[in-house]
DNA sequence: CTAGGGTTAG
């Protein structure tokens, strides 16, 4: 090795930069390698070769891997601590799967370590993006009167999650809070409420934050211009998304997969489809992939320039790829299709989809009513709803509206309450599948550990 | 070595 030349060998601490490294830049596999070469040098690596491996591999969404990586961890001896356990949690949470985030959390308790701020901010951020926005304020309340310091983060995680579910009060309640306490909001809070505001339609309240953010100072980075770029874009205030950007630009910040796509996303809404395919190139040629949103930012726009041949061509090249599973693309062109007048082709489409969501349902549903086809329309509505998925209002309007006025007034009021019948249902069924008295128990038991006790383990053989 | 903000479809 050249280490070797210096007269240094190396050590589990060089190997260990050289693993995360690996991770973040390289990819899992080549981190895994490392760890071979430094078992054949007879160095063994410790608690911290296996937590970065474990974060590689929870960034790659990874999950089975990542299982694997912690059995191996324990097959060597190698006790995980807390930091493996927050890995862990974290992985189960982004991967939708909140029982077993829950289980972690407990194993953690069961193995004598402490959950510290970090366990409970992923914890809270992990209970938002699993629709346990409930329980996460729960959470956050019990910390706040048992005294447990909170950190900037905290604030900000709650602040999007509530905003996320569509809670705009108790997100203002939150953001009040904040106000009130020793912090300061940084540029991810104002970033985090900006988005908000549009995603409200509260858009000149958004422009207001950003002129506030700009006026306190705040560097913008990609992530502001792009929540702002983006806004506009929805808007159909095309020039202005494009100000935006070239702002951006030239404030010197690069460009990176996002930033693209936001760009991308203006140009084929313009309809300049020479520049998005000019920027494609630029973005193959700076060695980035195109992701999902990509792909369907450009069916989309292809779709409404009225080029569904171009669109289902580059779904097709995508799908012998890795985009197989674009729901959102197959959505526009499915909607793409119907618009464009070829109603049997749509519902061919619809019906080969597998997958389907309340974008797939909404839309059919929309154009169903526009062709008048009342009963088409009602029953996939109420599939959609017995499937568990909400439609949107306007779709529901619509059918409702349309049985009724083409004289059907006793079908339109026998429709309504079937329609109150599944929703009452679906959300019957929805409380049941959380599991809501496991998570209080989760959260009773978490106050203890924070506030400073012990670890009180009659409390646990008694309680689990 | 772990946690938070941005881009798509009605």
């Amino acid at each position: 090795m050249a280490f070797k030349g210096l007269g240094v060998l190396p050590d589990v601490v060089t190997y260990n930069a050289l693993v995360d490294a690996n991770c973040r830049f390289v990819g899992i596999d080549a981190a895994y390698a490392v760890v071979r070469r430094m078992q054949v040098a007879g160095i063994k690596p410790n608690v911290i070769t296996y937590n970065s491996l474990l974060a590689g591999a929870s960034r790659d969404f990874r999950l089975s891997l990542s299982l694997d990586i912690f059995e191996e961890m324990l097959e060597l001896g190698i006790s995980p601590d807390l930091w493996s356990f927050n890995t862990l949690m974290h992985c189960f949470f982004r991967l939708g799967k909140p029982d077993e985030a829950y289980r972690v959390f407990r194993d953690i308790i069961l193995n004598d370590l402490r959950p510290d701020k970090t366990s409970f901010n992923t914890l809270l951020n992990g209970l938002c993006r699993n629709g346990y926005t409930d329980n996460a304020l729960m959470l956050y309340r019990n910390l706040k009167r048992h005294g447990c310091e909170l950190e900037l983060i905290t604030y900000n995680i709650l602040i999007d999650g509530l905003c996320k579910a569509g809670r705009l009060k108790a997100a203002r309640w939150i953001l009040k809070e904040l106000g009130d306490s020793c912090y300061i909001p940084n540029a991810i809070t104002y970033t985090t409420v900006l988005k908000c505001c549009f995603r409200c339609r509260q858009f000149e309240e958004g422009l207001e934050v950003f002129w506030e953010m700009k006026s306190k100072g705040y560097t913008f980075d990609a992530f502001a211009y792009c929540t702002v770029a983006g806004a506009f874009a929805k808007k159909g205030r095309l020039k202005e998304a494009n100000d935006c950007m070239e702002v951006m630009l030239d404030s010197g910040i690069t460009p990176d997969i996002v930033s693209y796509n936001t760009l991308m996303n203006i140009y084929c809404k313009e309809g300049k489809f020479e520049a998005a395919s000019e920027l494609l190139n630029k973005m193959e040629n700076e060695g980035f992939e195109c992701d999902h949103y990509t792909h369907t930012i450009l069916v989309d726009g292809l779709c409404k320039a009225g080029n569904l041949e171009g669109a289902q061509r580059h779904l097709q090249i995508k799908s012998s790829t890795v985009f197989s599973t674009n729901l959102a693309a197959y959505n526009s062109l499915l909607d793409g299709m119907y618009k464009a007048g070829h109603a049997k082709h749509a519902m061919k489409l619809f019906k080969l989809m597998k997958i389907k969501d309340e974008f797939t349902y909404s839309s059919m549903v929309h154009n169903l009513c526009k062709e008048r086809k009342f009963r088409t329309a009602s029953r996939l509505l109420l599939s959609c709803l017995k499937n568990g998925m909400n439609i949107l209002k306007s779709a529901e309007r619509a059918v409702i509206r349309g049985v009724r006025d083409s004289g059907f007034r006793k079908d339109a009021r026998k429709l309504q309450t079937k329609i109150r019948m599944a929703k009452i249902l679906r959300n019957l069924i929805s409380t049941l599948d959380s599991g809501n008295l496991t998570w209080m128990q989760l959260i009773d038991f978490g106050m203890l550990q924070c506030k400073g006790f012990q670890n009180p383990p009659f409390l646990i053989k008694k309680n689990y």
